[in-house]
This record gives structure tokens, C-alpha cells and sequence, in this order.
DNA sequence: CGAGCGTTTGAAATCGGTCAACAGCAGTGG
DNA sequence: CCACTGCTGTTGACCGATTTCAAACGCTCG
């Protein structure tokens, strides 16, 4: 994990692809100007580095360059629950504003950059400009919806449907970054998709096989092509629409 | 559901006891003032009343004057989740920020009070008072700790450590509100007990009955005694720290 | 090429779910 | 004041989805 200004590689708010998933929703050209002055350094993660940890005191909020991360809580006697996983355009960290320290331990599951956000700067910021601060708020009201619908999945819908609900989100999420919906390379182990959904890593192994079985899904190691949408959707979302993505 | 203005009855956020745990936390005397004239009404709950629904165009946030409430998500299926129980100063309706729709229902669970606090309105004083800003951003942020709090309970626990933390989390809470931590009212049915823990209501029945067998806890109706709270802990927290008051 | 993960698959065990009967208490109305 | 009714909660018996334990397979990377 190092640290580089943005300038180095010339990527500002202002010329950045991911503005329409983060910081600079709704604001003009004037105004995302300012942002640049505020994002002046990105850090660079390689797999398996932590972006920070639980009880690292919060300085910055993180928005995500380019990579997936995780986010996870570790229990004192080893088990771990993976709370989310996050692609680019999303901020991390936010879990730390509350008291000053991160909640939970951001990890890359792929070589990774996210860009830094001074956080006492960026409130200064948000005071100046309105529509900087309404989308913060809604990132962050956004991000509570999210979890209340992982919450609706891990309360509510057995293991196929969770599953499929699972695929779907990142469908949807890959989908409005430009990626294919159908088609997608899955970043994380068994094992991490077990923990977010909150069952055994061989039972995700199982139902893999029975959804290729069942000519929902083809998948060969992490590469998963999703053949049959709507008999997906039925499984995960004819009882909801868990995955829609509430992402933007 | 009616509304009602503060000033019949004289409540204002500058003589409110709730002041420590809702918006005016960190604000000197002349600044909660200024959120007096922005708290300009209460709505008055009767028990099985819904403050907002699903779908429900936002204009206001929430702040819980008195009572309880419950924040649920319904599937067309009518499998239901609760994803919150609410106490005085808490906040309800920011999930509702990210796109101008609450996205749960919350519904009072006994007689209740809420005060108003319009959304637009507000973002224009936060921007005025940079405490009550980063105040917001905390009562978000420590919003998002809960609920991820939450999902680890129902990601890697197992039914009687959900319970013994679900116990022990209300416990906090009203100690910190002033009532006693080891005797209280349960204001939720075993069924939205289970709903909030992702079981069912007859393991939630069957557990007060062990849990008491055990002398870890009284229960008569929904009056609760924890006799035993280092046993309860050891349950619940031996793991973790869940349960650990993160309502300010 | 071999070591070591990550993954798949099978068989047995179990926690919690489902179905069902009943008990307790609250409110209603005769 | 006491049935009657209905809702909430308790308890039992059985069932089944998921976990657990175990073994084998196959990438990947040094």
C-alpha cells in the first residue's frame, strides 16, 4: 500500500469516469473543480492489502479508483463476516465517521486503487457547495439501504436465493459500469461469498453445481456466465428485488 | 397519526432530555436554538401506526421523541424483515435520502412521538453549523455500524448468541436512556423478535424458555429480567462485542 | 514437477423449521 | 360477572435444509 498523488497519473474528479457513481453526482463543472483541489492523492493497493482496519482512527474516507475490495468484521474467535463488497465508484469508510475510528477492515481482493478524501477538508467543502453535501447524504442513505437489503437476505430468503439475489446485484452493479451483466469474473473465493451470504462455503460450491445443472448459470473456476435471467430472477426475486441495484 | 406543533407543548430540542443522543449532540446553546425554529412540529402515533411507508416521498427526517418503533421490509411473497427497533433520540427515515423514497415502513410498536425534521431545511442549517453536520454524519455513519452489527449477527451466529445479543444490546440502550439495564419491557411480539433475528418465533419461545431454565433470564409475557448478564455475555459475547452500545 | 490452496462431492449429523395442539390472557358482549 | 373469541405464546414431534466432516480433485505458482 502506497501512496501517489493524483497528479502523477492526471486523473482528477473532473476527468473521471466514475463520476457518475460518486462525490461528483449533481455537481457542475465549476463545482467538481473544487473536488480536485480536495482529492490529491490516491493510495494503491495490491491483493490481499488492507485499504485500513478496525481501530485505525478515521482521517479519510476512500472512494474506489479501480479494483474490488471487501469489507469485513472479524470475530475473537475467528469467524469473520464479509459485510460488502465494492467496486468502483463506491466510498469506503464511511462506517468510521462515527466515532473517529473504522468500524471494519477493508481488504483488496484485487490489485486496487481508491482515492483519498480528507474528511475534515471535505466537510469544509461540503458547507460551500449544496449539491456536494445532498450527495453525501445520499451515498450514505444509500449505502444503509444496501445493507437493510443484505439484511432482508441473510433474515429472509434460504440459501438458493440468496445465492441468486448475489449474482444478480453484481449483475446489475457491473452493468452500470459499463461491464457485461451476463458475463463477469467473480473476485472472491467460495469461502468470501459464503461469509456475505452467511452459509458454508461447500454449500455455495453445491448450489453452483445445481444452478449449472439446472441450466441457470454456466461457471468455470471464477469466470460465471449467467445463461438464464429470468429463471434467476425468479429464484432470488419473485419473492422481491433484493439485487435492483440501489447503487446508482 | 397526527401532527401537532412543538410549541404546544413547549418541547424544543434546546430543553430536550434527548438532546445526548440526538441532532443537537456537540452544539453550545445558541446553535440548538437555531434547530429549535427547524423542529416546528411533532406527529403523534397510536401503536400499529406507520410514520412513513415504503415508497412514501421524503420531505422530513425523524427524530423519536417517545415510544418505540420497528423498521420493516415486506416481500410481495409476505415474508417480512425487520431490520430495526428504535428508541427515543434515535433517528428514522435516512434511509429514505438517497432517492426521495423511504425505502422501509416504520411503524410505531406502543404510543409514540416523532419530531419533524424537514430534509431541506435541514441540509440548509447543517451547512451553517459545521457541528451539526459532522453530528449528521456521525448519527449516519453509527446508523451503518448498527446495521452491520446486525448482519453479522445474522451471518455468523447462531440463534441463542443472536438472542443473547439482542438482549443485551436493549439492555445498553436504555441504560443509556436512563432505565434500568437488566429489567425491562419488551415491546415487540416473538414473532418480530424472530423476524429482527432471522428465526422463527417458536425457536425464539423455545430459547426464553432454556435461557430461563439456565437462570440466565425471568421472563413473565414481555416483562424481562436478566438474571444473569456475565452468563449472557458469555453467550453473546464471548465472540464478539456485538451487542456493545453503538447508540452513542 | 510438486506443494498447497481452493473447490467439488459425498455421507452423516444437527440446528432450526414446520406443523400441530394447547394454554393463557385480553377484550367483547350478553 | 362470566362465557366466548381471538390473538400471542408455549411445547412437542417430526422433518429437512444446511452444516460438518472427510476425501479427492485440479489449478496455480514457485
Amino acid at each position: 500500500m502506497n501512496r501517489i498523488p493524483t497528479s502523477e497519473s492526471a486523473n482528477k474528479c473532473s476527468t473521471c469516469v466514475l463520476g457518475q457513481f460518486c462525490l461528483p453526482v449533481g455537481l457542475n463543472q465549476e463545482e467538481i473543480g473544487k473536488i480536485d483541489s480536495l482529492v490529491t492523492e490516491r493510495v494503491r493497493l495490491k491483493k490481499g492489502d488492507a485499504l485500513y482496519r478496525q481501530g485505525d482512527t478515521l482521517t479519510a474516507v476512500y472512494g474506489i479508483k479501480f479494483g474490488t475490495l471487501k469489507t469485513e468484521y472479524t470475530l475473537p474467535d475467528g469467524r469473520e463476516q464479509i459485510t460488502g463488497f465494492h467496486l468502483p465508484g463506491e466510498m469506503l469508510g464511511l462506517d468510521g465517521i462515527g466515532n473517529n475510528q473504522y468500524q471494519s477492515n477493508a481488504i483488496a481482493l484485487e490489485d486496487s486503487e481508491a482515492c483519498i478524501v480528507k474528511f475534515n477538508e471535505f466537510e469544509i467543502l461540503a458547507r460551500q457547495i449544496p449539491s456536494l453535501q445532498h450527495q453525501f447524504h445520499r451515498i450514505l442513505s444509500k449505502e444503509l439501504t444496501q445493507d437493510q437489503r443484505h439484511l432482508l437476505s441473510l433474515g429472509s430468503l434460504r440459501a438458493e436465493e440468496r445465492l441468486a439475489s448475489f449474482l444478480l446485484n453484481f449483475s446489475d452493479r457491473l452493468a452500470a459500469r459499463g461491464y457485461s451483466p451476463s458475463e463477469y469474473h467473480l473476485r472472491m473465493s467460495r469461502e468470501e461469498i459464503g461469509s456475505y451470504l452467511g452459509i458454508q462455503l461447500e454449500t455455495v460450491s453445491r448450489l453452483f453445481s445445481r444452478f449449472t445443472e439446472s441450466g441457470l448459470i454456466q461457471i468455470k473456476q471464477r469466470h460465471i456466465k449467467l445463461i438464464d435471467m429470468d429463471g434467476l430472477l425468479e429464484l432470488a426475486g419473485k419473492s422481491s428485488a433484493i439485487h435492483c441495484a440501489t447503487h446508482t
